[in-house]
DNA sequence: CACCCGAATGTCAAACAAAGTCAAAAAAGT
DNA sequence: ACTTTTTTGACTTTGTTTGACATTCGGGTG
C-alpha cells in the first residue's frame, strides 16, 4: 500500500529527471493525476523537496500560476573526486598520496575507511616489489583507478 | 504451550529468511496475525532482534508506517578476511583477484563498493606499467594490504 | 486607470494512521 | 517466596491526508 506521499514524490522526481534537473508543474493538475487534494502536493514539496534535500522550489499564484522545482547541484563529492583524479599527475610519492587522501576525507569526499583502504593499496609496502624508479608512476595509476572506482559507485 | 514471544519471533525470522535477510512489516497487521496487541511485537523486537542479536531494526511512524528488520552478518567477516588474506599466495592473476572478491561479496565479508574499489586498484590497467613478469606478485601484495586495511577498520 | 473576478497557490488545523513508551498485572522460573 | 520475563492496554509521539479559508496574480471591464 504505497503512501500517497511516495507516489507524488516519485512523480515529481521523474519530471525533474526528464527535464534536465528542473521542472514546472501545475499543482491542481498534478494533484488530479495523483488522485489527491492539491495541498497534498504542497505537503510533499515541503517535506521532500526542501533545500536541505537539495532542491529549490519557486512558485507563483494567480491565474496561470505554477511551481518550479529545481535540483540544486552543489559541488558533489563526485565532482570533487573528478578534480582529485585530474590533480594526480603522472607520478605520486607516498607522502603526496597521504596528503591528497587526508584532504579528501576532511572535505567529505571519501570516507575514512576508504582513505585507509586506498592508502594501504598504494603504500610503499604494498609496492615494495615494484622497481623503485617506476614505483611513483604505478602508485599514481592505482590511485587514479581507485578514485575512479569510487566515483562510479 | 508456545509463548507468544516465541511465536512472533519465529514469524519474523521466517519472513527475514524468505526475503534474503531483510523484511518490512506492519506492526498492527503482524500483531493481528499473531493474535496479540501491537506493543507485543515491539517487545519481541527489542528483546529478540537487538543489534546484539545481529539485527538492525528501522521504523517509521505515521500513516503507512512500517518496521524493517535486517539481519546483519558481520558475524565473522573479520575471520573471513583473515582467511582470504592467507589464501592469497605470492602471486595472483587479475581473474583470480576478481573471483576472490566476488565470493567475498557474496559472503558479505566486503561490500560491493569495496570490491569495485579494490578490483580497480589491482586491475591490469592500474598495473600496466609494472613489469609483466612481476605484475601478479605486485597484485598479490596490494590485495593483501587492502584486505588487511579492511580488517583493521 | 481603478476595480473586480476568477484562477491559482499558500496556510493551517483537524482527523486519521501508524509506531513508541511505560507501568501494572500475569505468568514463568528458581 | 521471590525474581525475571511476558502480556496487556492506556497514553504519547510522529507522520499523513483532507478540507476550509486566505492570499496573490493576471486579465477583463466600466
Amino acid at each position: 500500500m504505497a503512501r500517497l506521499v511516495d507516489v507524488i514524490e516519485e512523480m515529481i522526481k521523474e519530471l525533474v529527471d526528464e527535464n534536465n534537473g528542473s521542472c514546472t508543474i501545475n499543482r491542481s493538475q498534478l494533484a488530479e493525476r495523483a488522485n489527491c487534494v492539491p495541498s497534498q502536493v504542497t505537503y510533499v514539496l515541503t517535506t521532500r523537496f526542501s533545500s536541505g534535500n537539495g532542491y529549490i522550489v519557486e512558485s507563483r499564484r494567480g491565474g496561470g500560476g505554477q511551481i518550479t522545482i529545481t535540483r540544486a547541484h552543489y559541488m558533489t563529492s563526485e565532482d570533487y573526486l573528478q578534480q582529485m583524479i585530474m590533480s594526480v599527475g603522472s607520478d605520486m610519492t607516498q607522502q603526496q598520496a597521504m596528503n591528497l587522501l587526508t584532504s579528501a576525507v576532511s572535505c567529505g569526499a571519501i570516507s575514512d575507511k576508504n582513505r585507509a583502504l586506498i592508502m594501504s593499496a598504494v603504500s610503499d609496502r604494498a609496492l615494495a616489489k615494484v622497481d623503485s624508479d617506476i614505483r611513483s608512476v604505478v602508485r599514481a595509476d592505482i590511485m587514479k583507478n581507485a578514485l575512479l572506482a569510487l566515483m562510479i559507485n
